[in-house]
DNA sequence: ACCTGAACACCGTTCAAGT
DNA sequence: ACCTGAACACCGTTCAAGT
C-alpha cells in the first residue's frame, strides 16, 4: 500500500518528466542519460526507478502527457470550421505547447520502430484524430448526404490535417523556425 | 600508405554500410548495435573500426551516400516543370531509393540535434536544394522579371517542396504506407 | 595495411540496506 | 513505501598481436 498520497506520486512523476524534458531540449533523446535526469532532477537513480520501471516507461509517460497539443480551442463548440481553419488552430496549438519541433521529431522517430513507445504514440494519435474528427464533423456534414458519410469523411481528413502539421514540424526541425501562416500560404500555392 | 586499392576500400565501406542499413530497417537506429552490424556483415569489430572511425562516422556515411534520393529525373533537361510536378518526381524518387520512411525519419531525428550527423544532413540537404532550385528555375523565370529574382524564387520554393515531401514521409512513418498521388490530391484539396 | 578479439569505459538497471 | 548508491550487465571503443 502506498504510504504517500496518489497526488504526491503524480506530482513526483511529473517533476521527473519535466526535468527529463529540460535535458531532452538541451541534449536530444539519444544523448540524454538517466545520470543526466538524476542531476537535473536532484533525485537519485533509485528514486527515478521507484516512479518509472525503466527509461522506456518514462519516455511513454512523456509521450502521453506532453506530446498531445492542447486541443481545447479545436474541440470546443459546434461551429463549422474548414479543414484549413482546423490546420491553422493545430499549428497554433503546436507552437503553444512548449515542446520544440526537434524533440517532437525525435519522439516520432522512436515511435516509427515497433515497441512500447510506438504503441503509446499510436494511442496518443488515436486521441488526436478523434478530437480532429469531431472538429471536422460540422464541415463534413455540409459536404455529404448522411451522418455516416460525414463521419467517414471527417475521419479520413484527419490524416491529411496531420500530414500538413507533420510537414511543418519536420521542416522546422531540420531547417529552423518558420511562420505557420507563411508556411500554409506557400504550400497552398505550390500545390496548385 | 594503403596496401589495398582505394576501390577496395570504397567497396568495403559500402558493404559495411549496406549491412548496417539492413539491420537499421529491421531494428531501427536506437536498437542497432555495432555487434549487430558485425554479425550482419560477417566481419569483426576491428574490421569495421578500420573503415569507420566510430559509429557516428558510419551514420554520416549512410546519410551522405543513401539519404539523398536519385534526382537524375528531376535535374535532367531544361523543360519547364511546375513546383507541383517537381514534388511528384521527388515523391517518386523517395519511393524508389529503397530506404523506408521510418529509417529516413530516424535520421532526420538524429540530424535535428546539434552534432556531426546534423552537419552531414545539412550538407546533403544543401545538395538537394541546389538540385531542386535548378529544376525549378525554368518555371521561376516565367514568373519573374529578371534572372536574379528567378533564382531567389526558385531557391525559396525548394523549402516548400521539401516540406510537402517531409509531410508525406513523416505521415507514412507513423500511419503506414500511402499512395503519393492520393496524398497530394488530398492535401491540395484540404488547403483550399 | 588490414584484421582479430579480448579488455576497458560508460550507461541502464538491479538490489541490499537505510529512513 | 520511498529512497540511496554501489554492483552488475551490456555496448561502443581501443589496442596488442596476427597476417
Amino acid at each position: 500500500m502506498p504510504r504517500v498520497s496518489e497526488q504526491y506520486r503524480q506530482a513526483r512523476r511529473e517533476e521527473i518528466a519535466r526535468a527529463a524534458l529540460r535535458v531532452l531540449e538541451r541534449k536530444g533523446v539519444r544523448d540524454t542519460s538517466i545520470a543526466d535526469i538524476v542531476t537535473e532532477s536532484g533525485l537519485s537513480t533509485g528514486a527515478i526507478y521507484s516512479h518509472f520501471t525503466n527509461k522506456g516507461e518514462l519516455a511513454r509517460y512523456i509521450v502521453s502527457e506532453f506530446m498531445l497539443p492542447r486541443l481545447d480551442a479545436i474541440a470546443a463548440g459546434a461551429q463549422v470550421r474548414t479543414p484549413r481553419q482546423i490546420i491553422e488552430l493545430m499549428l497554433a496549438a503546436v507552437a503553444e505547447n512548449g515542446i520544440s519541433p526537434a524533440v517532437i521529431l525525435q519522439f516520432w522517430a522512436e515511435g516509427s520502430v515497433p515497441g512500447d513507445i510506438r504503441d503509446e504514440l499510436l494511442r496518443t494519435v488515436v486521441k488526436l484524430r478523434a478530437a480532429l474528427a469531431s472538429a471536422l464533423l460540422p464541415w463534413a456534414r455540409e459536404h455529404t448526404a448522411d451522418e455516416d458519410q460525414a463521419a467517414r469523411l471527417a475521419q479520413a481528413r484527419t490524416l491529411d490535417v496531420a500530414a500538413v502539421a507533420q510537414g511543418f514540424i519536420a521542416n522546422e526541425a531540420i531547417f529552423g523556425p518558420r511562420d505557420p501562416a507563411e508556411y500554409l500560404k506557400a504550400v497552398t500555392q505550390i500545390l496548385q
